[in-house]
DNA sequence: TTGAAAGCGATACCAA
DNA sequence: TTGGTATCGCTTTCAA
């Protein structure tokens, strides 16, 4: 390890360019109240000195971190393997990057530990706002980061009324296509293979399966928990594809859990989609590699991202910005779905 | 918006515990030099107000920010389907957020950007130190970050001197034994699908499948540039499976380039293992989800965040840590590779 | 337009 | 053991 050097601050600038702190910190900022000259020659001095500005002094002076936080609460294992978030924070990075804000991402194995995140980031002002994604049904973080009056941007979260601006891509007209497209090719038994209950988002993707059985006069009865993990998904192909009542066709809250339906359900001795037809949900890219290919409703993870990153630095400005609702997920028919036969 | 509160500081705390703020700051954290009961008093004060430091003060004061960079270079729409990071980012968390660190994650499109995202977390002392990941043949994130004798940590780095602490894990030893694996299968023509060539591992992967054909006795020629993409691997696929020399078998230099191969080259009407074995490296879960299985040389990428974040950590800390060499990558054999017949 | 000085919220040194 | 105070590096207000 080389030896560090001692750092330019805004005195060495200021000093060399023979003028006050706070004419340099003027000048240099861009902000009015200093000649052109004065300016001019502040400028030439720090580049010349390689002057890098402080991001703790202005942190602090600022009161403002140019940071924003980002706590993904998955198992590592899942981690791994979950191609979403990639594209979610890759959205992010896009916004806030230019803008001189930095992600700070946590990674979290259980909720209690999400939430505490959450808060530890908000309370020791380490970020100016966060991003609440993956929303539960009753989520504490909601409750006290509003208590906080700390800024903050919902991803999807329950319509009713929720305490932050929020972004928001529907899934259930492509939901709803995707039903009436199965029920056309002649598909009487639809399962759903639901994400954990507790997650606003598996329950509307549930309540949307639910209103397209119907409004095609199905039945929904059918729901098993594949945890939108592909072990969950597996299992839920022992239990449907296994039980009384075998679907022919099954809509999976994700594209992992499609991908571990469909293996198993492979593996059980079935084909897809001539014995049973599989839809995903997300539009990860690994659906097109898996054979059959992947059904599925194509979400734009990166775009929520950047609108997400948008309102929130918005919000940390004290802006009112409008909700923003981002074009719905589109049905993206492939291989794994077929007419009964 | 709610309207935000103001803080606890550390004065209030102070004021309210009766005590000088120097001690009030001694007894929170835990430092000698106050008397039991003044350390209860202060705690207790503190926890009945709330109070939460200010990462900004600490940060400035202790001049450290506790938080730590990475920079990844990725195509967002590669990023998407890139579930190797995922993991390491994981085992990089595992390490930091016990001991208060925090991660800032940066997302950049071309490798000037990110030299200059690099210099910029070092520079404006935003991180106390920083991950050299994919690091390249000439990489001048290395020489800048030594010249301003910034703590950082390199991740396989290339052999022979550099500048910091790095940690390894080989993968020669696997790629050698698949080979010779291959070679015992009676394969004789087994092509390589690179990574792009500026990159160390790269290049190791490269030289390693040059040394395992010399020493079973093959020709080591045939060599496209896959990208370590998908598409670069479908590439791959139609120049090699098209061209004169079509390989019996295809070591590829990760996962993803190889299911895009192994796709392609079905696409094209050959059978994998059947016509063409395919082999990948990395070891990403969906290698299990792909059909043929994908044969990998699995690495550990959770486990190389992990020990790269523990050498960073004490290298902020002004140790001198020995490098971290973690146990070889392993060849995982699976459906992808089979007899020549 | 310029400069002096008061914070921002901690840490840590040094007397008492 | 305790308390006063300088300091970290910047922004911003307020006089001059």
């Amino acid at each position: 390890m080389p030896t560090p050097r001692e750092r330019v601050t805004i005195i060495d600038v200021a000093r060399e360019a023979g003028v006050a702190i706070s004419s340099a910190s003027t000048a240099l900022n861009g902000q009015p109240g200093v000649s052109e000259s004065t300016r001019d020659r502040v400028r030439s001095v720090a580049s010349a000195l390689g002057y890098v500005p402080s991001a703790r002094g202005r942190a602090l002076s600022a009161k403002r971190a140019y940071s924003v936080g980002l706590v993904v609460e998955r198992d590592f294992d899942i981690l791994e393997s979950d191609p979403f978030f990639g594209a979610f924070i890759g959205g992010i990075e896009e916004y806030i990057a230019p803008r001189g804000y930095v992600l700070a991402l946590q990674i979290t194995q259980d909720s209690t530990l999400t939430v505490d995140r959450h808060l530890a980031l908000a309370r020791s002002r380490r970020v100016d706002g966060v991003f609440l994604n993956e929303i539960k049904a009753d989520d504490a973080r909601v409750a006290e980061l509003a208590e906080l009056g700390f800024p903050a941007v919902g991803i999807n979260p329950a319509v009713g009324d929720f305490p932050f601006p929020a972004v928001r891509q529907s899934g259930t007209e492509a939901i709803h296509e995707l039903v009436r497209t199965l029920a056309e090719l002649d598909h009487r038994r639809i399962a759903h293979v639901s994400g954990p209950p507790h997650y606003v988002h598996s329950l509307e993707r549930i309540s949307a399966w639910r209103e397209a059985m119907e409004a095609v006069g199905l039945q929904a009865e059918d729901t098993v928990n594949g945890g939108f993990t592909s072990d969950g998904g597996r299992r839920a192909a022992d239990v449907l594809m296994t039980g009384e009542r075998r679907p022919t066709a099954v809509f999976c809250a994700n594209d992992l859990s499609a991908i571990g339906f469909m293996n198993r359900a492979i593996e059980l001795g079935f084909r897809v989609p001539e014995d049973v037809s599989v839809a995903g949900f997300d539009g990860i890219n690994f659906g097109e590699h898996v054979r059959p290919t992947l059904s599925t409703v194509r979400t734009a993870p990166r775009h929520l991202g950047r609108e997400a990153a948008r309102l929130l630095l918005s919000a940390i400005d004290g802006d009112e910005a409008a909700d923003s609702t981002i074009a719905p997920a589109r049905l993206v028919l492939r291989d794994s779905v077929a007419r009964l036969r």
